[in-house]
RNA sequence: CCGGGUGUAGCGCAGUUUUGGUAGCGUGCUUGAAUGGGGUUCAAGAGGCCGCGAGUUCGAGUCUCGCCACUCGGACCA
């Protein structure tokens, strides 16, 4: 029943998923274009979205100990350049400010593309003992990379994210918290988004401009391409060193601090967008969800129907449903479309018929489902009703994962499964940089990570046949 | 950065060649009426520096030259 397009002004997914998404991000008014290439306005829908990631992020984060801060947004040139390979990889995607007002800066400054640079500078300021450490930081904030090609969500030049930032005195602790915060991204995503992972570690390709090691959370979309949807660095001395940051340890010896640094954006919510819309729209887990009931009152002319529906929105409402209720002068057939394309996970109709049965009309919007429900007990209908659409977006979720995740211990296995069927490919791999490159020349993925969950496939590379003992889950990535 | 595409009403587009000559369509918007359980119908109305700048011409949305912006694919990235 839900498988009929209701909405014809958004392109059908299976036709152009590009387009659909675009389609979708415009039409359920989370985004507009501004003037600018690659900066988009979150509109309040979208915006609303992302408070709620927000909030549930930044209460885990603290909840683990860790203090929001404000960092400045330019970098001074020399402050980004300290750390080498940190510089290189993000030289090419920086933004400079040359000038203040019309004089011309004696050094120019980065807009920030990440801020790592700022807090080790700051860090070798305060950080002075053990008794410092450890630094439990984030920050909630826009940063910039000149990115070639855009897109809403997924690449915007500008784009909102957490920035977590850890100062430890020893590499066990440091490495512990890195992996702490993957899988509070993993049960963020899970649990709230309803997005099942594929947790691991990037390979030396992959991983972050001067990271030791780089952990991920990679999700699949409904087109069985890959989003990265958070990471989590671990960093060794290697900043500290860079930055001269030192503390005296317990030791009275002088000595480099270990250092971490996760990050999740707005991409997430495109990731969201991705892995639960169809073709009526956006689907929201109502977890997450801004709005999680809307209340539709039918033949609202008809006495006594708008006050039956704000009756029924009042006691939702009263029982921590967020939800709202349009009594505008649409006709309902519009109402049902626009959230629908809205994504609100459940619909509530209440019209004459229904009031006298004593009865009101919920409507799954992940599956179209339509249920009668009595208003007696309609809280606790409703709640169970959000828990079981929750749930169904992350079985189908996982569901699309699953049947798309696919062994391969050939090249031309693997090509063919790329090319006939998509999504993920999990093989052996020795390790090499050389196999990696030829999978993404020849095959056309990329390595999303080394899963934590590993599988024996096999005991050779699927490259080059030495011995390989790691398995690799390959993708093609957003 | 390379290649393609598009700029005309809020949005989506036609009109541009073969013929330079009153600015069009759909949708949305406003108002009114009837409707109301899947984008309801009818009526009336408002809305334009035809991306920008030069040029040709009696006359340019249309022809010439230049510029700009956006967008989609490819190479790079959360």
């Amino acid at each position: 029943m839900a498988k009929e397009k209701k909405v014809q002004q958004i392109t059908d997914m299976d036709v152009d998923f590009a387009q659909w998404f675009t389609d979708v991000v415009v039409k359920a008014g989370l985004v507009d274009y501004s003037g600018i290439k690659g900066f988009y306005i979150l509109r309040p829908y979208g915006y609303a979205i992302w408070e709620n990631i927000q909030a549930v992020l930044d209460r885990m984060f603290k909840d683990l100990g860790h203090e929001n801060v404000s960092m400045p947004v330019l970098i001074p040139e020399s402050l980004l350049q300290k750390e080498k390979d940190h510089v290189e990889g993000f030289a090419p995607e920086v933004a400079w400010v040359t000038h203040g007002g019309s004089e011309e800066l004696q050094e120019r400054l980065c807009v920030r593309p990440t801020s790592e640079t700022l807090f080790c500078d700051h860090w070798q300021h305060v950080v002075h003992s053990w008794r410092d450490l450890p630094m439990l930081y984030n920050q909630w904030c826009s940063v910039l990379r000149w990115e070639k090609t855009t897109r809403p969500f997924l690449r915007g030049r500008e784009f909102l994210w957490q920035e977590g930032h850890t100062l430890h005195r020893t590499a066990e602790e440091a490495e512990a918290e890195t992996q702490q915060m993957l899988n509070v991204y993993a049960d963020f995503c899970e649990n709230w988004l309803a997005m099942p992972v594929v947790k691991g570690r990037k390979t030396d390709k992959e991983k972050f401009a001067g990271a030791e090691a780089t952990y991920t959370v990679e999700c699949m979309m409904h087109d069985k391409k890959a989003l990265q949807s958070g990471t989590s660095h671990y960093f060794g001395d290697g900043f500290a060193r860079a930055f001269e940051i030192t503390f005296t340890d317990k030791d009275n010896t002088l000595k480099y601090p270990h250092q971490t640094s996760w990050g999740l954006s707005t991409r997430t919510i495109g990731g969201l967008i991705m892995t639960h819309g169809d073709n009526n729209g956006l689907v929201l887990p109502p977890k997450i969800a801004p709005t999680q009931v809307i209340v539709i009152p039918i033949a609202s002319h008809k006495p006594g129907v708008i006050e039956k529906a704000e009756e029924i929105l009042a006691k939702l409402k009263a029982a921590g449903i967020r939800s709202k209720i349009d009594t505008g002068d649409q006709s309902p057939g519009w109402k049902f479309a626009e959230y629908e394309m809205k994504g609100i996970p459940l619909r509530i109709e209440i019209g004459p018929r229904d009031m006298e049965n004593g009865q009101c009309m919920a409507v799954r919007r992940d599956n179209g489902e339509k249920i009668i429900v009595a208003l007696d007990g309609l809280e606790e209908s409703v709640a169970k009703l959000l828990d079981d659409v929750q749930n169904g977006l992350y079985e189908k979720a996982l569901r699309n994962l699953n049947e798309n995740t696919f062994p391969a211990s050939t090249m031309e296995e693997a090509k063919d499964i790329i090319d006939t069927k998509g999504g993920f490919i999990k093989t052996m791999w020795c390790g090499d940089l050389d196999c990696e490159l030829e999978m993404k020349e020849k095959v056309g993925v990329s390595s999303r990570c080394i899963p934590f969950n590993q599988e024996k496939l096999g005991d050779t590379c699927i490259c080059c046949g030495k011995p390989a003992d790691k398995m690799v889950v390959w993708g093609v990535a957003y």
